[in-house]
RNA sequence: GGCCCGGUAGUUCAGUUGGUUAGAAUGCCAGCCUGUCACGUUGGAGGUCGAGGGUUCGAGCCCCUUCCGGGUCGCCA
């Protein structure tokens, strides 16, 4: 910098650095020029503070003063002062920097938006000035949080014994699970490499290799369709540990979050975490991931209903289904139009309808008249309902209903300002099932992948109901939000096998999928487990961010694809013509 | 793939029942201005109403198609 050092940054200049002179670099947030008394507001990543040239000023400093506009980059010289005209509303608001020296070390176009805290600009254009929208403070803080917390895993987790080792971004496609984002080989035409969608099996491998206790902030890919809080690619803390079981996992990642909440927020969470099986939590809350910041637990009433003539209520617990309730507290002062925005909500969730019962001094609801008196009696008084609350009621298979409630009382809890700020509920959510039915398929799919352990007292029923048998699987969960989830992962052939079998994978299917880690088990494996964690999804959750585009520095938009770069695009035909690739006639290029 | 919402000066938006030359605020440019900090003040420039087609004497407005962006269901082991 021709002989001129920064000697701080803007923001960390305050009354006792008076009578200094200092050298000061950053970007020029606003400049007022009042005709010869000319203020600068300087920005950088601490902050601001104003310059200012007057006629005492020497000319050249003053000139330079009157001509930089908004973003310019400058460096300036000059002495610390007492402002005449202090800003209380202004962090650095009582001084001020009388500038000597001026240098312009880059001009600047006006911006498309207007650098500020509380941008007014539509996202689609912050996203293709990204490098503008990241200038902003809001953005900035976002983005120290986050590299704090990154920070604070490795530091934690060293301290705890893990190493971190990077896994490879190019691997091979395991096609259980998300959709793989595909590299073509150059060498190998015809053969790809996937993108990993998680580092699972290798981490796997290094329990089995004795690392012993494995993490890594790992980049994670799946090309699935986006959402206000999914990417395709984003970022896990990553963690594997040997010689473990349930518990171990659990307790070393309580204190990893008891420190995070305690470093980052200030906020003391009381250990240990509560825990609750995931049936309990599909009976209490309709949701694996409940938020356990309000009650409205829902309630079973299928045997009140069960020979109701109102047969929508009897055909659902007569077909194996269910009807159940949630109970909204104080909510009888809505109005119709609300309820039914409510009816078209569940019905997302494909409920077929939402009944409703208003308990006032005469009721009111939907469902009056198709019940009998005794029915809605006994419904309130299960219920425990008062004057004043609202019975919501859903019927029909469980699955339905519990998504149908479970998404319903969360939306209540919006609408009737239930959810506090600063309120943090983190919960682990245990015994997952270890397999799912998938219709489509006709058979069954793990519910977390393939290696997950069952329960030790669940391995008779694999077979004889598989449906029934638990996973050593874990969430933890914050506010109705998965934070991050693991397992106790099979370290026994014979059991991964007998997995394999319930899959319905062939002895192929399995080598040809899995052939590395089936050998690599023959070895010797240490029972292992472990965790992993979205980051984005913590970053956003602890900032109170509703986008988990917020917390990423260059994110992608809805269609995957990247406003500032405008990937993906298309490449040179000398390219594709290396990798053997020759696209379909309709296709760009 | 389905459903819902949006696209008008650089930006954020208004634009009535389809009717003259499409407005406001802010930003930008120029002049004046010595304590501003949403500086003030005077003047000025600035529009592919996302794109294409249709209806009409006439379309920012109505219809069709399409592109872009957002939310969501499916999907995300």
């Amino acid at each position: 910098m021709k002989g001129w050092n920064r000697t701080c940054r803007c923001a960390e200049l305050g009354e006792g650095d008076v009578g200094r002179d200092v050298t000061l670099m950053g970007w020029c947030h606003k400049q007022r020029d009042l005709g010869g008394l000319v203020f600068v507001t300087l920005r950088d990543r601490s902050g601001e503070i104003q310059l200012v040239a007057d006629e005492s000023s020497p000319t050249e400093a003053r000139e330079s003063a009157v001509r930089i506009r908004s973003e310019f980059v400058v460096a300036v010289q000059g002495r610390v002062s007492l402002r005449k005209a202090p800003n209380p509303n202004m962090p650095t608001g009582s001084i001020e920097v009388r500038i000597d020296r001026v240098r312009i070390l880059s001009e600047s176009e006006t911006p498309p938006f207007y650098i500020e805290e509380d941008v007014q600009a539509n996202e689609p254009l912050r996203l293709k000035y990204r490098y503008l929208d990241l200038r902003r403070p809001d953005m900035q803080r976002t983005l120290f949080f986050r590299h704090r917390l990154a920070k604070l895993a490795r530091d934690y987790f060293d301290r705890e014994g893990f190493i971190e080792v990077e896994t490879p971004m190019l691997t091979k496609s395991t096609p259980e699970g998300a959709r793989d984002y595909l590299v073509p080989s150059r060498v190998h035409h015809g053969t790809f490499y996937a993108l990993p969608q998680s580092p699972q099996l290798f981490k796997q491998l290094l329990m089995l290799a004795g690392y012993d206790r494995y993490m890594q902030i790992a980049r994670c890919f799946r090309d699935e369709d986006l959402r206000a809080d999914r990417q395709p690619e984003f970022t896990q803390i990553d963690l594997e540990m040997a010689f473990v079981d349930v518990d171990d996992v659990i307790s070393v990642n309580e204190g990893f979050l008891a420190l995070a909440f305690r470093e980052l927020l200030g906020v003391e969470i009381a250990l240990p975490i509560p825990r609750m099986t995931f049936r309990e939590a599909m009976r209490r809350y309709g949701s694996d991931k409940p938020d356990l910041r309000f009650g409205m637990e829902l309630v079973d009433v299928s045997d009140l209903v069960k020979d109701s003539s109102f047969r929508v209520f009897a055909d659902a617990v007569a077909t194996g289904g269910s009807v159940r309730l949630v109970r909204a507290e104080g909510a009888s002062g809505m109005g119709r139009k609300e309820i039914d925005a409510l009816g078209e909500f569940v019905k997302t969730y494909r409920a077929k309808g939402l009944a409703w019962i208003s308990v006032e001094d005469e009721l009111r609801g939907s469902v009056l008249k198709v019940l009998t008196r005794a029915e809605i009696d006994a419904m309130i008084e299960r219920a425990g309902a008062k004057k004043g609350d609202v019975l919501f009621l859903v019927a029909d298979q469980d699955k339905v209903v519990f998504d149908a409630l479970g998404q319903l009382r969360c939306e209540l809890a919006r609408r009737l300002g239930l959810l506090k700020p600063g309120d943090y509920r983190l919960l682990w959510v245990t015994e997952f099932p270890l397999l799912e039915y998938d219709e489509e398929a006709g058979r069954f799919v793990a519910m977390h992948h393939p290696f997950t352990s069952p329960m030790d007292e669940d391995l008779a029923a694999m077979e004889t109901d598989p449906g029934s048998v638990r996973a050593k699987a874990y969430d933890i969960v914050l506010n109705g939000t998965e934070l991050g989830g693991g397992s106790i992962r099979i370290h026994d052939q014979t059991l991964q096998k007998r997995m394999f079998t319930l899959l319905g994978f062939t002895e192929e299917q399995a080598q040809h999928r899995f052939g590395f880690l089936l050998d690599a088990f023959r070895y010797g494996v240490p029972p292992h487990g472990g965790l992993a964690y979205g980051l984005d999804r913590i970053v956003m959750l602890l900032t109170g961010r509703d986008s988990i585009r917020d917390v990423i520095a260059f994110p992608k938009v809805q269609t995957a694809a990247c406003l500032m770069t405008e990937a993906p695009s298309d490449v040179d035909p000398k390219q594709l013509d290396e990798l053997g690739i020759r696209l379909m006639e309709g296709d760009p290029s």
